[in-house]
RNA sequence: GGGGCCGUAGGCUAGCUUGGUAGACUGCGAGGCUUGGGCCCUCGCGACCCAGGUUCAAAUCCUGGCGGCCCCA
């Protein structure tokens, strides 16, 4: 049993996420922002292993459909940068520019890559002959640069986003195109089920598509504060940058054609939702598919019994270790139990595994796991299948507990003044019926002080009026503030 | 883009209005005592964001920079 004044609490977090955030991060060792360069963080040790789980799931999915990881070079040079028109413009304010060599100023200045699609496209134009070429489907896990001139927010909204994994791909037709994209979107959902973290996926309204993309959808979730963060896009290029790019390929007819290309990225995002969304007062809860530590083995000594408790311990631990689990034992007897308990909590490590005199007694383990703090006693000759299931157990109800959480602040409703009291009082995400123009849209931004996230994926037509215009409706917005 | 608040040991902070020895808790190190939810005691370590200015004297007042947070567009 937990004590009643150790019941789990969200107050901080829910009060005041951003402190919340940022010390629980700190404190567990997963992002440290005091880095003294503006939206700049570090990831420490621990926090890296969780990326590095994180970017794990990431690759095997990719690896798995026929992508190959891949590596190219941070700097771009301004012609390239600035050859596709609509994405210059929309980037340009957000360039860094490498403009010195030591003390000479450089001819031509190179841009530190905002994302990577004109890095790309030189290349693919090398590399892309004839159809048979097609599809070429590849990814990096890279650093991209951004000149944030809002609130810049660790591991949210930042100038270096260290994890940027962007896919990109080209295909000989149209239809291949939206059909990789379609794949995408569910290698996506795939990925977020793993980590347990709950999506809407939204269709981009036009005047919010990628730079240069002729459709964008987009995975948003809702985070502590009731803002939407995207965590994810996939869109559709089209020929927009093999045009300009002059990437051709040779057809089984002789002709040449543009190829159709495709962009898919998430970053450093899914991590602050993965934390924000299953951690509490205590700290973190890690997911156990990515948790960097899934267990710590606990002795509990008493004075006379230190030896067969210690000597128990470890066997629990190779035990686990032994079967791949990632354990680790704490053995420092200068801090008590209590002490270590807080520790590895605040850490999020999802199980947590006590051995005291009154185990070895009754032959079992104590097993506490670390998102309801519930204990309970296992036997010690069952321990490693007990501890499975529990694993299993546990991240089937941090993703269902996740999913509630965002269901309950995704709301439908028909008129404007309902919308525009949720989306004040940041209860989440606001799905209104909507005419279908552009016009619309934007006036809603206006009226509710929301951005539009866009519109549900092949939604049938919505019933009801336009909640700005009054015309019928065809589909359905999503508004929310955002990040 | 506009407005406001703020920056003190590794962390959380007191002191700032009214300029004059920077204090607590936590952490870290040593020793003792303990260990099923942050024990306790003794000793030690550790800080005024940066650059100018005012002043006999600046953590404190002024200017600028860097950095952080909040609100509004």
């Amino acid at each position: 049993m937990v004590p009643q004044h150790m019941e789990l609490q969200k107050k901080l977090k829910v009060e005041n996420f951003a402190e919340w955030f940022e010390q629980t991060t700190l404190h567990a060792m997963i992002y440290d922002y005091r880095f003294p360069v503006k939206g700049c963080g570090v990831w420490p040790g621990y926090g890296f292993k969780l990326r590095r789980n994180v970017l794990e799931v990431m690759r095997s999915l990719l690896d798995n459909s026929g992508h190959e990881e891949c590596l190219f070079p941070l700097l771009i040079p301004r012609g390239l940068l600035e050859k596709e028109a609509e994405h210059v413009r929309s980037f340009q304010e957000e360039v860094f520019w490498v403009t010195m060599g030591g003390s000479s100023e450089l001819g031509e200045k190179l841009a530190l890559r905002p994302t990577s699609e004109t890095a790309i496209m030189p290349m693919l134009k090398l590399w892309i002959r004839d159809y048979k070429d097609l599809p070429i489907k590849l990814y990096q896990v890279v650093s991209v640069f951004r000149y944030e001139t809002k609130a810049t927010h660790p591991m949210i909204r930042v100038r270096e986003v260290t994890t940027f994994k962007e896919g990109h791909s080209a295909h000989a037709t149209y239809e291949d195109a939206e059909k990789h994209v379609g794949e995408m979107v569910g290698l996506y959902k795939k990925f977020y089920e793993e980590l347990c973290i709950p999506y809407i996926v939204s269709k981009r309204p036009n005047w919010d598509k990628f730079a240069g993309a002729i459709c964008s959808i987009a995975f948003d979730t809702i985070m502590p504060d009731g803002r939407a963060l995207q965590i994810g896009t996939v869109h559709h290029l089209g020929q927009n940058f093999s045009k300009p790019f002059d990437v051709k390929y040779l057809k089984p007819d002789g002709t040449h054609e543009y190829v159709w290309t495709t962009s898919y990225g998430i970053s450093e995002r899914v991590i602050a939702a993965l934390i924000a969304l299953h951690g509490d007062d205590r700290g973190l809860v890690i997911p156990p598919k990515v948790a960097p530590i899934q267990a710590v083995v606990i002795p509990i000594p008493y004075k006379g019994r230190e030896g067969e408790v210690y000597e128990e311990a470890k066997k629990v631990y190779s035990e686990l270790t032994s079967t791949g689990i990632r354990a680790i034992i704490d053995e420092d007897d200068e801090e008590t139990p209590g002490s270590k308990f807080f520790k590895w909590e605040l850490k999020g490590v999802p199980v947590r595994v006590e051995i005291g005199p009154r185990d070895i007694d009754r032959g079992v383990v104590t097993l506490v796991r670390r998102d309801t703090l519930e204990r309970k006693s296992v036997a010690r000759s069952e321990l490693l299948t007990s501890f499975t299931a529990l694993l299993d157990v546990l991240s089937n109800d941090m993703r269902s507990a996740a999913w509630k959480y965002l269901d309950e602040r995704f709301y439908k409703v028909k008129s404007l003044d309902e919308a525009g009291e949720l989306i004040k009082a940041r209860r989440g995400i606001v799905e209104v019926p909507w005419c279908g123009r552009d016009e619309c849209g934007s006036t809603l931004e206006d009226n509710t002080e929301a951005r539009v996230l866009g519109s549900p994926l092949g939604a049938a037509a919505e019933k009801g009026k336009c909640i700005s215009c009054d015309r019928e409706a065809s589909n359905s917005l999503r508004l929310a503030k955002t990040y």
